[in-house]
DNA sequence: CGAGGAGCGA
DNA sequence: ACGTCGCTCCTCGA
């Protein structure tokens, strides 16, 4: 509770009129209210906290969320975060959090530990073919010295810039793989360096000794789109990429031997919602008859019912975009398409779509009138400079304000979602549990006899959030480790 | 210690 | 001149 207070908090602290006031000023000014500081309490830093004495540690405690509550009742619950949400959403949300961090994950150390040997000479291997090639020793894991090597000594071509020096990232050395060898060995020592730094070593660092789990904490409230965030570890990022021998998700595993993994994801939950708040004829249609939506967005485009895998993944882009409102220059450099057919299928895709684009003029318009734009669930996002003068800064506030609610609505439905499958597992006296969530994906350990009850019932609590005629879609996964799912 | 570059996920 | 939101890694200069 006193988390979610302090997160609150914070989201409260970032805007403009309270910026760079302590809590303590704002007690001060605005409740005429003196708080104990840290220095009172820990007898000036003599003391840890954990020494301490309970009653002076409590109410040092109590007061962040006293505070917090007179601002909430005050300010907040005008603008940041409505009474119902915090009733119905957010407040019931914070037992099941709770839940999920007590159950924990269970890792298998062995396993981490063969890919961090893999890795270990994958790493030295690429190292010395990088050094061959460069005929010296430099630090690969700095920008600035690759950067020296390959544009000062190599001479290769310069392409985009950052703030201080010319790019030396993926997209940049993929380039250069065609006129160089050496790129390619940069990016792979450089992914191989990434997978054992920040996953399997920081992994295994987190491992209990006891338990052979990890513990993740989910913050409530540090998101501006009121999405969750994971943190020591995140397990929000871990790399879905598989090897012919390995993924890292192979390492998370069930807590018994008969246990399995289960994983429920929404399917397209963004275009499906785009449907239900555009109230589109054609996008309803083609959930309504539950066809590929993807395949549907090229046959709309194209009148062309054949579709190859290759026309699919452009649709499926072109749909996936447009909800971000994004410009016919990005589209044609993610799908590899000219600038001129991106803005054609944009342009088709409105045509054929046309009450999404309505949707999206009469967000941006309430938006330029009001300041603010609202989500499905009562939530309000406030966009000041959505009229400012500089058509970039204006262009990228549109953005927002188009996949704000978007991107907000989709993170309720999965919070109110875990609430009721909560409510149901503990209902119902099941020993399977919750136990991570991927913004649109939860993952579950269960036991073997639930299994069937599982696999019907939790689908079943998914799919109905919304009471719409457009339903939304799930997908089941299921193995005795997390990377056979997907 | 903080900023910047880089890279992983949704 | 151009997706958003996060977290964590490393380097480098103060």
């Amino acid at each position: 509770m006193a988390k979610f207070y302090d997160t609150l908090l914070w989201e409260y602290i970032k805007n403009p009129w309270v910026k760079g006031l302590s809590l303590d000023d704002i007690a001060s000014k605005e409740f005429d209210y003196k708080m104990i500081s840290y220095d009172e309490v820990s007898e000036k830093q003599t003391k840890n906290f954990t020494e301490v004495d309970l009653v002076t540690a409590s109410k040092y405690s109590a007061e962040d969320v006293y505070i917090t509550n007179l601002i909430y009742q005050k300010q907040l619950k005008e603008w940041v975060v409505d009474n119902k949400v915090l009733k119905n959403i957010e407040n019931p949300l914070i037992e099941v959090l709770r839940d999920i961090e007590i159950n924990w994950v269970k890792i298998d150390q062995n396993k981490l530990k063969q890919i961090w040997v893999f890795l270990e000479k994958e790493i030295i291997n690429q190292e010395k073919i990088i050094f061959e090639i460069a005929w010296e020793e430099f630090n690969l894991k700095s920008p600035k010295q690759v950067w020296e090597i390959l544009f000062d000594k190599l001479q290769l071509p310069q392409g985009k810039k950052t703030k201080t020096w010319y790019s030396v990232d993926n997209e940049v050395l993929e380039y250069l793989a065609l006129e160089h060898p050496i790129a390619k060995h940069i990016v792979l020592y450089r992914w191989y360096f990434k997978i054992l730094s920040t996953y399997v070593e920081w992994l295994l660092k987190l491992v209990d000794k006891d338990t052979k789990k990890i513990h993740t904490s989910y913050n409530q409230a540090v998101t501006t789109t009121w999405r969750l965030s994971s943190t020591s570890p995140n397990l929000q990022n871990i790399p879905t990429w598989k090897d012919v021998y390995w993924s890292i998700r192979e390492a998370f595993i069930p807590y018994k031997e008969n246990d399995l993994i289960v994983s429920f994801d929404y399917s397209q939950i963004e275009v499906r919602l785009l449907a239900i708040m555009s109230w589109d004829e054609n996008l309803t249609w083609s959930f309504l008859q539950n066809l590929d939506i993807h395949k549907m967005t090229w046959y709309f485009l194209f009148w062309k019912d054949d579709i190859t895998s290759e026309e699919r993944k452009i649709a499926k882009a072109v749909n996936f975009w447009v909800i971000y409102w994004i410009s016919p220059f990005w589209l044609s450099k993610m799908i590899w398409i000219s600038q001129k057919q991106a803005k054609e299928y944009i342009d088709k895709f409105y045509e054929k779509y046309p009450k999404v684009k309505d949707f999206f003029s009469k967000t941006i318009e309430f938006c330029e009138k009001n300041l603010y734009v609202e989500t499905l669930f009562w939530r309000k996002r406030f966009i000041d400079w959505i009229n400012d003068r500089n058509a970039i800064i204006k262009k990228a506030k549109e953005r927002e304000a188009i996949n704000m609610p978007i991107q907000w609505t989709s993170a309720d439905i999965i919070k109110i979602a875990m609430i009721k499958i909560n409510d149901f597992l503990i209902k119902n006296d099941l020993k399977s549990c919750m136990i991570m969530q991927v913004h649109d994906e939860l993952v579950f350990n269960v036991v073997e006899n639930e299994f069937e009850i599982i696999k019907k019932e939790i689908p079943l609590i998914m799919e109905n959030i919304i009471d719409d005629k457009i339903k939304l879609k799930v997908d089941m996964w299921f193995w005795k480790n997390w990377g056979e799912c997907k």
